[in-house]
DNA sequence: CCTTGACCCTGTAGTGACTACAGGGTGCAT
DNA sequence: ATGCACCCTGTAGTCACTACAGGGTCAAGG
């Protein structure tokens, strides 16, 4: 009954677009279990692991930080549990998400200010210089 | 002629929305000169001090990297020369931004569609869950 | 049998931009 | 003289990895 389906860290890292200290790491700090080693103390990886990290990987790429993603896993696997908890850290995300937003709108827009007043002349009278500088002072 | 002005690592810290230990941090790394000291040992800070430190801080305030604004300052330095330089590290910058909020307004749209199809009912039918899950396979 | 090369192992240190102590000294007022 | 706010240095921690260094394993080719 050994699993037919085991792989090799390399190619669970492929499988998930991760790199392979990334699948150690997540390893380390928990939220992998560790694997069956094989023989030669290579790590050998099941479909669960494969499924695991998938989770955690689409979990990352939607922004949640690891500690979030620890919370969302252990709820997940506690599938009788009230959706409640599940849907308040994503709308706490997803708020976090919205203000990063807002904040970076109005940066772009202060740089595009900044930059569109730039002649590119000399450094002594660059509006780019000058909008950073406290008081528009001379040096 | 002593500066009548100089202030300690304190009041320079408050005046420019600065913490105390980021200012230390600002002089270890070379982005601020060290200052005179006391006889205390206390650091000293003059009016220009002030006015470097308030670049700084509106530089990363518009989310320049320390590295972007250790050039901008190199060049702040050099009135002579073409603002060129400046403009390409700002346009540079400003591309960045934009790819962040282009990033960030996508997963922020993701996120808005996986929460609001949630029920809340129970983990076993989340659809946030299931919507970080690979295949929607039930665990 | 030997070597080459791709892969794997552990462990540590580095990234960026700070932040947070620990363990002390200074300066001023009461 | 004693309390308190402030200052000093130095080190370690944050987040989510990434990058080695210094080795071991494994399959294929010669």
């Amino acid at each position: 009954m050994r699993t037919a389906s085991s792989m090799t860290i390399g190619s669970l890292a492929e499988s998930t677009q991760t790199r392979v200290e990334t699948v150690r790491w997540y390893e380390k700090v928990g939220l992998l279990p560790p694997p069956a080693r094989s023989s030669g103390n290579y790590r050998l990886y099941g479909p669960e692991h494969l499924r695991r990290l998938s989770f955690i990987r689409r979990g990352r790429a939607l922004g949640f930080t690891v500690e979030q993603i620890r919370d969302l896993l252990a709820l997940a696997d506690d599938r009788d549990r009230s959706c409640g908890e599940v849907d308040t850290i994503a709308r706490a995300h997803l708020a976090d998400v919205e203000r990063k937003l807002a904040d970076l709108t109005r940066l772009a827009s202060e740089l595009r200010e900044v930059i569109g007043q730039c002649g590119c002349g000399s450094v002594a009278d660059c509006r780019i210089i000058e909008a950073l500088s406290p008081l528009g002072e001379p040096a």
